[in-house]
DNA sequence: CATGAATGAGAGTTCATTCAT
DNA sequence: TATGAATGAACTCTCATTCAT
């Protein structure tokens, strides 16, 4: 399962000689962003370094985007694309709720695994305080969340707090791979066995839950 | 349990007059960057948006911190050191691995509320890449570890992957925070139940664990 | 004999709007520099105060110059560019030592009475320690010393140290122009005689030399 | 010929307790002061390298000397002292002109090459523009004029611009000083041989001279 | 007198952004 | 549309100097 997080400087299509070069140069940027953030962090990079991993002038930049920020969301927005189809899919066909978490696990391990570099830069991504967490937007919470809404409908899981659930199954996945990064030989296969287990295991003795009435936002 | 993450303006004593004055604009810088962290994210933050926090002069914030990231570590230390015995008691007396795993979640949750802002600070602080995690100095992920390496010793616990287990712990507990500072009406005592459950009854099924081999540096 | 230290302000011909600008700018900061390195000597100049003496914005000045240094460097070299011909030249027409001498010390001395403030900022400008002299490198120490040994080869001077002598005659055309600035009626014929004689009848009483074994890096 | 340059840390006598402690932390200062103007050059350095040179703290700096520009002219008048009685002593005593000029080299190379650290301080020491050259004041340039008048009042010298001669000596002293310690194998003995036989010889072959009408200030 | 923390002006430099070409 | 020089606000940090202790 090699699923890469993003297809880089993909050629485009079907496009006009001009809209071919403006899709060309956003992929540039893009591309350059993605490899500097990885290197020195969100807070860390600049326009300027952006800019400069590439051959285009300082001006051209704006033409694309507005700011950092910008194009730093076009890059989770890329990312949650690339990767929420894989996801849902696996969970839509579980059988079980192990097949359903390990679905999950087994696609962001093999994910964090292919792609080290870019994986450290959403984990080391400082969030602006208030925003949605970029491990959130890119695993995608909310689609976890209503994922396992669907699953206590369809009878794999008990009723629960989905909210919670979520939040502890992207926690343990973002943190275990961390861990597993700093391995010599990492075993993506066995830890995803390990979270899967925890969690499968963990579900079966939660207390009993209604609706969550105070879930907000 | 209503565990301030830190005791702020520390009255000193037994200290001469100017002693006693550095030590509380230490304490100011302090309080202020910690303010500052947790408005602007660690990234944003500039000296000089600290010092404006401060009713002292520029120059005068070099005299105790180096650096932006000085003050930071400063912080972190100090938050580590009001948890960490709080968190280790906890696990040390603990007589079951229902207790264990609750005193760390109960203790987290419950300090996470009661301080708000700070926990919004470290939560979404970059990590500098390659470093260790802020949360895991904070929360203490290599405590965590050897308390989770005592536990099983103590039989409490069945052989396992400590490091797994507290990158797993460390990870639901802060996302699961999170997910509960985004509700109207957060209830940290059943949100404290519910991982303990989560974790305390995945640890059961856990595969079989041999000494761990792989984990290297 | 009225040689201008430098020629400011060249008109650039041949070149498109923009590139024109920047080579005027690139003139406005080394002008502007030139100025205020002789008005307040190179130790206490700093870039802001070039800038000051300039239209130009802050920022501006990176983009042609790193530091001060680098703008005084690119001055030195401008300077010796517009000097060494005229003294190599007039040597290299020698047909007797005084003649050799004479012509060093005519051109320096005129271009020292011409260019008063710009001479006052080579001859008060602080040399890196362990670094070449400003004084030399405007002069020409090393072309001085091989100008002597070509004229030692064509018999113009008896066998000598050709170093010591370049020095001493660097030393005479210096501190006596500086003398000279003193004067309210500065006499550079006057003085060019005095310098040249004494040289010229110093070099005849040398005592003999041979090959400088310990002339050293 | 072993002339320190100054003698550094000396023992007051005859002061009371006080005074000496006054005195010793003047020395302190001074001393700590030349070892940094030669290390760094005076342009570059500040008054805090001075005090962190020193086991004073920054405030008894004031209590001595206003400024770096005050610890500098103390440190050229204490120089100046040192040096000028070996000066004058060789050169009133001597019989000839050659005599008079080898005593000021002899003294001049002896000097620089025992000290070479604090020669290269004063060597490479910018002045302020329209002050007296610290080379000068070493020398004692003032001095070594009125010295010339005297020798050809006595009849060493013909009469000649006592001025001009006083400059090209200091010129020739301090180049080729320099010029020697570059050399791997530096010959004071031989480059004031050098040196005299150079000026003495020049002397004699100067044009005629009258009472220089025009030197001024 | 010695001390050393506080001060705030100011230096060097970088940056995001604009805009004429 | 791409370019890249100009801009000047803003940042980090150092410095000379003061002054309460």
């Amino acid at each position: 399962m090699n699923v890469p997080l993003i297809r880089t400087s993909a050629s485009a299509v079907g496009l006009g000689r001009r809209a071919q070069t403006k899709e060309q140069n956003r992929r540039v940027i893009l591309d350059a962003a993605r490899q500097i953030f990885s290197e020195l962090g969100y807070g860390q990079t600049t326009v300027r370094d952006i800019i400069r991993a590439t051959s285009l002038a300082s001006g051209t930049f704006y033409n694309y985007f507005k700011s950092k920020e910008e194009v730093f969301e076009a890059l989770c927005e890329e990312t949650a694309l690339a990767f929420a189809p894989v996801l849902r899919e696996g969970r839509e066909e579980a059988a079980s709720a192990e097949a359903f978490v390990a679905a999950t696990f087994r696609t962001f391990f093999a994910c964090a695994a292919a792609n080290r570099a870019e994986f450290a830069a959403i984990n080391h991504t400082e969030v602006q305080p208030g925003r949605p967490n970029t491990r959130e937007i890119v695993v995608g919470f909310e689609e976890l969340r209503q994922d396992i809404e669907m699953a206590i409908a369809r009878g794999l899981f008990p009723a629960l707090d989905a909210e919670l659930l979520a939040a502890a199954i992207i926690g343990v996945a973002y943190e275990i791979a961390e861990a597993l990064q700093k391995r010599a030989t990492p075993d993506a296969e066995a830890a995803s066995r390990f979270a899967t287990a925890l969690i499968v295991g963990g579900i079966a003795t939660l207390p009993k839950y209604g609706t969550p009435a105070n879930s907000a936002l």
